[in-house]
Parts: structure tokens; sequence; C-alpha cells
RNA sequence: GGCCCUAUCGUCUAAGGGUUUAGGACGUGGCCCUCUCAAGGCCAAAAUACGGGUUCGAAUCCCGUUAGGGCUACCA
């Protein structure tokens, strides 16, 4: 059967891309998988002096590390392009020119400044603050005229002086605006470049969008949209206006509060499927208890009708918690390829892939981030270069010396060094000298890591091999017998 | 200021008029397990913003208040 589902993600490249636009992209995503549909990227890049240079690619790039591949793009053409806006400038102006033609728009020669002047006197004569429609109805001819004799101007669009306008979002239901409060809103900016209203209901017409999943910020523009799809005589797409991401404090979630850029927290040693799952969960519940899903599973059950209406607050300890139960379900393979660029750029020598692979197997269950790796595994690839005080103080005295020089003639014997035949050898130990076994584990962790807690000390011997066990066991018994404490 | 949206444990949320002593998860505290730390298991504290209706019955429907948020640009 032929998909009839079309959605987009517009982001405007401003930078990064925001948490907050992840979500909207994997709504959009999961909306267009689920139905069988196209999930379709467009660039909103109308205001040129929020350009910055090299935004596209790094948006380009966070959304394809999360994921969210999309069928149509600036570099995946699907018949409907150009994705980009800045390349669809004559589509706009065409348009613009047309309602003007119709009647529904009207050039306006105002200056910036008397329009700032205009807000002013209304803000502070408590006014409500709009376009004083000067320019309504200068006869088109004349306005015609004034270009001509390269007269700066705009078009803006003309709002029906009284009545209001009903429409139904997926989400929140029926909403209601008098016309009178909307703004002649302008159309095509002075620069030629439309503004995000025209541009949207032009792109998302002509590349047949059939839902608007996007952020709630832009529901009180949505009676303008609709007036255009009016206008212009097209079947406007269904709406679905997606709850805001907030600070811990309820702010619109931002900067200075925290990290909000993916690559921030992808750089910290976020797994994407954390990430993905964290998100998806900010507004939308499967409606049972299930909170673990891989990106298929959330495909299978995501519908908009279980999107919530209320802001969610980004709880990082939620994120923290998933990111540690993806990372123990993490292949140990594929964990491998992911830590052992970050051990690397620490200049931290690595041994053979096998030995990494057995560390990482017997850490992985202890990490929250993939960077806490570095310090839990150091002591894998060099010697450990300092000894815990508190530890030392703890474990570490003549007798703990006296034991361990036992301890060590008897590992020196051991033919495999493997954990069955190093537990009887400690429990053997131990029992010679009437102590737990915990008196020889928690010194020998110490002598061995550095550290006072770690992985269970008889796979971390395994690991480390007889050799490396032995001689930093020496070590440390030279150190306690010179400084005891 | 005006318009619009929203309102259940600290946080994410379930419960779509009776199945509710309001369920789950994160976090917090306690216990168990245990060579440490995690993980895991068990237990605990913790919420329907407030006030009116409607109804035999309301977290759920309606109204108001309060609070928060969004919009109010030739930004998106």
């Amino acid at each position: 059967m032929e998909s009839i589902v079309r959605v987009r993600f517009a982001p405007s490249p401003t930078g990064y891309l925001h948490v907050g636009g992840l979500r909207t992209a994997l709504y959009n995503y999961l909306f267009a998988r689920h139905t069988n549909g196209k999930f379709i990227l467009r660039i909103e890049d109308t205001d040129q002096s929020r350009k910055v240079e090299g935004a596209v690619e790094n948006l380009i790039e966070t959304l394809k590390w999360a994921g969210l591949e999309y069928d149509e793009g600036p570099d995946r053409d699907g018949g409907y392009g150009p994705y980009v806006q800045s390349q669809r400038l004559h589509l706009y102006r065409q348009y613009a020119d047309q309602l003007v033609e119709q009647g529904d728009a009207y050039y306006c020669f105002c200056m910036p400044e008397r329009l700032e002047e205009l807000r002013k006197r209304q803000q502070e004569q408590k006014q409500t603050i709009a376009y004083d429609r000067a320019c309504r109805n200068i006869p088109v001819v004349e306005a015609r005229k004034r270009i001509e004799n390269g007269e700066k101007h705009v078009i803006r669009m003309k709002i029906p002086l009284e009545g209001s306008l009903t429409f139904t979002d997926v989400i929140r239901g029926d909403v209601t605006f008098q016309y009178s409060v909307l703004d002649d809103q302008v159309l095509l900016k002075s620069d030629g470049f439309p503004t995000y209203h025209l541009a949207v209901v032009i792109d998302d017409h002509f590349m047949g969008i059939t839902h608007v999943i996007r952020g709630e910020e832009w529901l009180s523009s949505v009676p303008k949209h609709l007036l255009l799809y009016r206008y212009f005589g097209w079947q406007p797409p269904v709406l679905a206006h997606l709850p805001l991401l907030l600070n811990p404090d309820r702010t619109k979630l931002s900067k200075r509060q925290g990290d909000v850029a993916v690559e921030d927290y992808r750089a910290r040693g976020y797994l994407k499927e954390a990430i993905v799952n964290f998100v998806a969960l900010l507004g939308w519940n499967p409606g049972d208890d299930r909170e673990l899903f891989t990106m298929d599973e959330l495909i299978r059950e995501f519908t908009l009708e279980r999107v919530g209406k209320s802001g969610a607050i980004f709880n990082i300890e939620k994120l923290n918690w998933l990111n540690q139960q993806h990372i123990r379900r993490k292949d140990t393979k594929e964990l491998a390829h992911l830590l052992k660029p970050i051990v690397e750029m620490k200049g931290i020598p690595l041994k053979s892939d096998e030995y990494f692979c057995a560390v990482v197997d017997l850490l992985k269950e202890k990490l929250t981030v993939l960077n806490d790796f570095v310090e839990y595994s150091r002591y894998f690839f060099e010697e450990p270069s300092t000894y815990e005080q508190e530890g030392i103080a703890k474990h570490w005295d003549t007798d703990t010396a006296h034991r361990l020089t036992v301890l060590l003639d008897a590992l020196s014997e051991l033919d495999t060094f493997t954990k069955p035949e190093l537990e009887a050898t400690f429990k053997h130990v131990a029992e010679h000298f009437g102590v737990k076994v915990a008196k020889l584990i928690h010194p020998v962790r110490l002598a061995l890591s550095g550290r006072q807690v770690g992985p269970g000390l008889y796979e971390m011997m395994e690991i480390l091999g007889k050799t490396t066990v032995l001689k930093r066991i020496q070590r440390a018994i030279e150190r306690i017998q010179v400084s005891p404490m």
C-alpha cells in the first residue's frame, strides 16, 4: 500500500541540536515509521542574521548519530526539494505577490523605527501591542509605484477585522482565537526573505506534509497559518503541538541551566539509546509500566494519542539511570568499540582487543556514563601511580605485609591463575592466619588497583594476569614496610 | 498588559465519573545479598494547587481563583 503520511522536522540552523529539538524530531520520526510514512528534514534558514557557519552539517551529524534517518532532506532528494528555505526564495515571493493580487495581503512601507516607537507607546499605555495597519489601505497601484521608486517595503497579510477561528489540535483539542488579537503579520521581509509563517505554509503544502508535529511555542501562530491555507485554497495538515521541555525551575529549557545540546550529552558519555529512550518518555508513555525501550519498540508503540499536554522537566537523574541500563544491555564488543576512543584520547596505552574486551565486560555494569570507564579501568592498563590514602590507613599495616608475603608465595605456586584457584588460595591463606578472607581481599585490591572499590577481586586478578599481580603485590609489601601505618 | 496553553508524589508519569486505602519508575531512607562499589531483591516516606458547582458518586466533567509556561519581531 502506498504510504500517505509525510511529516517533517524543520529546525533553524542556529548552532547545535537542542534536546527539545531532538524530541520533536524523534516524535516526528516515530510517527512516520509507525505509520509507514516519510520523515523529512527541512532547513529553515530564513533569518540571515542568525546564520551560523557549519550549523546544518552539525545538525545532520547529530540527527544521524541519534539514529533518526530521514527519507528526504538537503542531502537526500525525494522529489520535493530543495529542502533548504534559502534555496526556495522565488516560491515565497511568487505566492506573497499572489496574495497581494488577491487582496489578502498588502505592501507596507513603515520603517522599523516607526514600528519600534509604536510598540513603545502601546506598551506605555498598556494597549494591545500590534501593528496599526497604517499601510493596509494604500491602493496597490500607488504601492507599486513607490516600490518602483526603490522604496523599502514588506508584505503583510490581512487579518479579518472581526470574527474568530477555531481549529482542532490532536494533542490539545479545540482552540479558538479572535481575529481581533491577531497582528497583520509580515510575510515577506524587506530583504526578500519570507518570515517563518509564510515559508512554513508554502513548504508544508508543496512538500505534501500531512501532519505538523512541533513545539507548543507555535500554537499561537496557528490561526495565521490556517488563514494562509484558506487564502491559498489549500488543505491544511493535521496539527499536533507538543508540550515544552523545562528547566528544573519550570522555565523553558535553556542554556545556562545545564547542557541543552545533544552533542554535549554525547560527549559526556551518554548512549544514543538512552537519550532517545529518555526524551521519548518526556511527554509520552506507552500506557503501561514499561520504561526501557529500543528504537524499534518505540516505533511500534508510539501514537500521538498518548502524548501528554503539560511541560516536562528534563531530569538528569532519570537519564543517568537509563544510560546505566542501556550500557548494561549493550553487547560487550559494541561497547568496547565506543569506549576505545575515549580511553585512547586520554593517552592511556591499550593492550590487546581481547584484554580490552575482558575489562569492558567486567566493568560495564558499573558505568553510569561511558566516560566513567577511564578512571574505573585505568589500573588495568598502567601501574597505579598512587594508593588511596584512606585505603592505606584502613587496610595496610605490618600484619598485612606479613600476610601478603605468605599470600604472594602461595600465588606464585599457582599454574592456572583463574577464579577457582585464586579463591581457594585466598581461603587457605586466610585460614592459616585465622582471619576472614576480607582481611586479604581489601589490602590486595588496594595493592593491585590503588583503589578501595572496584570489581570482584578474583575476576580482576584473572584479567591482570599472574605476572602483573605478583609484581604489584610485591611493590605494595615494600611500600608498607617503608612507611608502615 | 493582552491572547493562548497547562496543573496527580521532589521529578517523569498511570488511572478517560464508580475496579483507588490514587499505581509504576527515577531519586531519597532502611533492610537483605555481599570481598568493596555497583547491580539485584524487599520495605518505607512522598501527590490529585485552591474554591465552588454537576452527579447517588469527581483526580477524571463545568466555572472561578491561583500558579507556571508560551506567544505578543522585517527570530524561528
